[in-house]
DNA sequence: ACACAAGTAGACAAGTCGGTCTACTTCATA
DNA sequence: TATGAAGTAGACCGACTTGTCTACTTGTGT
């Protein structure tokens, strides 16, 4: 049944995304889940698998939740305010779907998978990389060159990791802010 | 005898920079210095006393490299260039002091140790705020109000951290540059 | 009604972890 | 010269790791 596994996935990213991959065991997410280790291992082949799943999940919940904040604000320089907005939201635990705050789950993975050749890294890296197209969509709805929007909206990313990574090592929660004002002098 | 446990600080940095601490067994870091384990332990009660060693090494050197660096610059706008021209040196691995980049060692280590109360997170904490401390004191050349300076430099600090994560994440070594851009734009 | 897939609990294997300890060797200095 | 600190190698401990496996139970579709 995709029930449990949805479950382990779900159960497996809350861990994962508090304490690290790394410092949460199988045995754990089994616990807090209530499933038996044979039905885990029927559905991953092993918790490097696992793993992926989950940070498949992360990205796709993670997206769906960018794209609909983006897309519900104004058409120009609204939807950068709206994006800096969300990650207040975000950092402020006013996002159920996103879990409580704990900074990038990409970022504190990549940081525990050091290799950049091995698959979980470069999926983070994908992460990164579906969020600028996501951002890049937001702002080409400004009125500027097709050159323009891309140079901004990679500017805007840099400003979003910053502020993400501020507020996680920091416990800042209004790197946001700042980062928004930010924004808007690049505008 | 110091000469063993700076060592043991050395060898165990460059293993967990590059792989994550928890990836990194007290074992591997005995193997690759050649040292016994007995005398990890009477110059570290535990491997998180290691840990923090290692978090202070680090964080000193690399104030040590960020300060000179900064120095070396002009007064005035030069000092921002610098900035971000240090974090492009780093990033191409023209820094041996640095080690081979990795990404922010801090923020690594703050994304494998969850809890934000725990002393190796806040010693990450720290290393944030004496980063900032450093560039405020290069940007106070600047002819500008003591507020405008303090928001100056934060602004640049989350512009350098999206910078040094780009890099990390997506291996985009060129995001020192595209940092500076903005950096240009907001001085 | 019955078969079969999917679930359960949990013992077990093989290995690694952090950390302790014994027994021995250097080596500097009082 | 003798003592004691600091080093060595590595056996050992208990706890934990991922992953396998057995034996049993549940539930659904034909």
């Amino acid at each position: 049944m995709s029930a449990k596994r949805q479950q382990l996935i779900l159960n497996a990213f809350a861990l994962f995304y508090e304490k690290g991959v790394h410092a949460v065991g199988i045995n754990e997410v089994l616990a807090v889940s209530g499933i038996a280790k044979k039905t885990l291992y029927t559905h991953f082949a092993s918790k490097e698998e696992l793993v992926c799943a989950v940070l498949e999940y992360r990205n796709a919940a993670y997206l769906r939740w960018l794209e609909q904040r983006l897309d519900a604000a104004n058409e120009g320089v609204a939807k950068v305010d709206a994006l800096f907005d969300a990650l207040d939201d975000w950092f402020h635990d006013r996002e159920e779907v996103l879990f409580p705050f704990h900074g990038c789950f990409f970022m504190n993975v990549s940081g525990e998978y050091g290799d950049p050749e091995c698959a979980i890294h470069q999926q983070c890296a994908k992460h990164k990389v579906d969020v600028e197209a996501i951002v890049l969509r937001a702002v080409k709805t400004l009125d500027l060159s097709e050159q323009a929007c891309a140079e901004l909206a990679a500017m805007l990313c840099l400003l979003k990791d910053g502020a993400i990574s501020k507020a996680r090592v920091q416990g800042d929660k209004t790197a946001a802010a700042s980062a928004k004002k930010v924004a808007r002098q690049l505008v």
